[in-house]
DNA sequence: TGTACATCAGTGAACGCGCGTTCACTGATGTAC
DNA sequence: TGTACATCAGTGAACGCGCGTTCACTGATGTAC
């Protein structure tokens, strides 16, 4: 073993991280081979001995992406799981922060037009996500089983409607206008004000 | 005058739909105009005679994705203008028919990429759907500036994410949530179960 | 009505370039002795 | 402790290919007479 036995597994994170933040920033089609292996300070060649193909890089890009919104809610009771994931998908931080940006966001063309194995994995996440606000309704006695399903769509679209404009005050707004309506929706109230403005600071 | 007047502009009519339809299928990048050229039943060479580049098709591309949205209101009530929006902007028709979708829906990432021009069209657009639910809200004595905002996010999300899933039925749920939330929110009442079912055959 | 012509629509070969991918090679590392 | 070596990480030149764009040309059209 000339290298430690976790070389390899590093350095192909470091890559699969950098291609998630080209791919964010300008898609997929658009993001060489060069580029990623450059951003993660390696050269061309190197990458067929992590990656079989491009393609394979992507599926892996986009896993990453929506990894980090499963477990978001931790061992918060259920009402504040589902009010922390809503703040925390239309934070300003979330907003800012394109590289490490939900791929339903940054890429959803390219899920649409892709494979089953993207899809899929999609199709967990949005349900994990579901999921959370599921749980919140039924914990409270009211269970319902389309709501969730909206209130997830609603999080989504506003995100990409406020990306998709030039006004950044009118992208503020877009983003606070759906966290109260998912909030209202819901039933939860609005915990205070610090969250409210946290659209525009956090 | 050897072509009659109209020509250039009906051929010039013809490549835009054919770069929309194919923009909308596999995105701008993997699109080539000798794609879009074949297409529209014409040869690569030619594509220079109607554009000067590739991205100024673009822009024509996505503005004519957009103008199908605009005024679709007619000459209804203010409310049912809303109502048949929204209906329509989700129903199974508007699903299916990649080609001539929204682009905010299938390019998402693209536009949110590109310069002013493009995001100051799709705020245009935006703000006009926006406008038909404050218009409607205003007509009923319940005025929201925030409301109509979430209400659009949420139709542009339902139908990115009812496209990036792979089980039909879940897709047709999430569309048919985000439609019965989005009348909620606005308080218009669901007008019959034929326009309820419409998600699902239309 | 018929023909010559000017005009512009459309063609397709050619260009340089950057891409994804391959491969023979170099160099850095930990281990054996 | 020091050195030779086997192993694998990483390099960069090379490949064929398809792209956006250009351009000299062909051909279809309506008009003038």
């Amino acid at each position: 073993m000339p290298y430690p036995p976790q070389h390899h597994a590093t350095t192909r994170e470091r890559i699969i991280r950098s291609a998630q933040a080209l791919f964010n920033r300008r898609g997929f089609t658009a993001v060489s081979i060069d580029d990623v292996m450059e951003h993660a300070g390696l050269t061309r060649g190197g990458f067929y001995a992590y990656f079989r193909a491009k393609s394979d890089l992507y599926v892996e890009a986009v896993a990453k992406g929506w990894s980090q919104w499963n477990g978001v809610s931790g061992n918060l009771s259920a009402s504040e799981a589902a009010k922390q994931l809503i703040d925390a998908y239309l934070s300003r931080k979330s907003f800012d922060d394109i590289d490490t940006s939900c791929p339903m966001v940054t890429l959803p063309g390219d899920v649409a037009r892709s494979g089953q194995v993207v899809k899929r994995a999609f199709e967990g996440v949005f349900i994990g996500m579901v999921q959370v606000f599921e749980e919140a309704l039924r914990r409270e006695g009211r269970p319902d089983a389309t709501l969730p399903l909206a209130i997830v769509g609603m999080c989504v679209g506003a995100m990409v409607v406020s990306r998709s404009v030039e006004d950044p005050q009118l992208a503020d707004g877009i983003r606070a206008a759906a966290r109260q309506a998912a909030l209202e929706l819901g039933g939860w109230r609005d915990s205070d004000d610090a969250a409210s403005s946290a659209i525009a600071r956090d």
